[in-house]
DNA sequence: ATAATATTTTAGACCAATCTAAATTATTAT
DNA sequence: ATAATAATTTAGATTGGTCTAAAATATTAT
């Protein structure tokens, strides 16, 4: 049994990752948890006596395979919450974190298999992050963040990677979300921020922060 | 902030006590959550210390108004998930209690009110059981249990007041559903088990126990 | 290459929720 | 009314998850 803390923390250290497989430091881990360093060291060796991490004293944790398994679990429910919650109960996609935090930690096999059906089997979260099927597979996803985006053609919003409500209902507020057209305008170079065109009308400003959390296609 | 754990203890005073309003034992209470007597005493000292039940030393314990009021709350949340579960995702009565039991502790009262709506304030759970609304009132039930109705009309099926999965498969097995017909064809006085026609059609023999916990009305 | 600094771990403490065993209080039976 | 029994509480221990402060290890800068 892997208790909610436990999920929490496979959860965290999976998101940490990335791509690459190097290892994630304590300080990183506690960081991004709001926990401290020292408490952290204490689960990682639980984790590790469990087989969910691979853990080497001062060098960091990397995620197993039995480990990233059952973080692709929680992250599949969190997603398919997160679109029941859109979908289905009229939530604004800046309201679900929350509460989708919450409902990930439900443990029920036929309730996740039951919801991914009543949703249709959604591909993607109303964030648009790809929502792993019940193997763990998950589309694969060859758009960029806005703030690498070069070309001057216009580029479409496919999905945002913060779960920041502020930064979500900014984005509300300027008009832009999944579908939008982008272009940029402007693109100040030592701080990172730039002036983007939404969907050809408004105007808006965007800081390297946010335009690094802004996913586009061509 | 109230526990998962006071929520449980909570919930459990609520149901013993009954609508009389004396006290619910110590023991009575451990055996209902299968834990120790000795466990019981102390969550009872930390309950009464948050003024949700008034607690005297070896006389066991009544349930405050405000205690009452948290109660409410998580039994109109339990009701409406299990309303969700078998409405919208299918599942079956017999299925429903367990995931149900998780989704009770979920936090949001946003989430709630939503899925109320969505839900079309349903008045009954999928066990005939009234719902709470916001302000904790719900509908008065006039029904008996099948085992204390004497008249020879046939009566019909409202509820059910038991949450076990064995028996409500009973029920699905001979075919008592809400709102089945049912006339008592024959009464042992000694167990107080009854043979019954079920829609004018099925026989079926049901214990003292199992007939206690089937609610009807004229 | 060593000292200074930063990171990580260890040691020791705390709280919530549970347990067992022993002590206390209440109830029942003679 | 007192002894026997049953119910309840207290005392002390354990586990999970957290903390702070101190010790150990790794990294960086001179």
């Amino acid at each position: 049994m892997i208790s909610l803390t436990e999920e929490n923390y496979l959860k965290a250290i999976f998101k940490l990752s990335g791509d690459d497989a190097k290892p994630v430091l304590t300080n990183e881990l506690a960081a991004s948890m709001h926990i401290r360093a020292a408490t952290v060291t204490d689960m990682l060796k639980r984790l590790a006596g469990k087989n969910l991490i691979a853990y080497e004293k001062y060098h960091g944790v990397e995620i197993t395979k039995q480990g990233k398994a059952e973080a692709l679990k929680i992250i599949r429910k969190h997603r398919l919450w997160e679109t029941f919650l859109v979908e289905k109960l009229n939530f604004s996609w800046d309201e679900v974190h929350e509460v989708a935090e919450q409902l990930e930690h439900i443990q029920s096999p036929l309730l996740i298999e039951k919801l991914d059906a009543f949703l249709s089997y959604p591909k993607r979260d109303p964030h648009g992050e790809p929502i792993p099927d019940k193997f763990g597979k998950m589309v694969e996803i060859s758009e960029k963040p806005l703030s690498e985006y070069e070309s001057k053609k216009g580029a479409t919003v496919t999905a945002v990677r913060s779960d920041s409500p502020t930064f979500l209902k900014y984005l509300n507020k300027i008009g832009v979300r999944l579908g939008s057209k982008i272009s940029v305008i402007n693109k100040t170079e030592f701080d990172g921020s730039q002036e983007i065109l939404i969907d050809g009308k408004k105007k808006a400003f965007l800081s390297r922060d946010a335009a690094e959390n802004v996913l586009v296609n061509e």
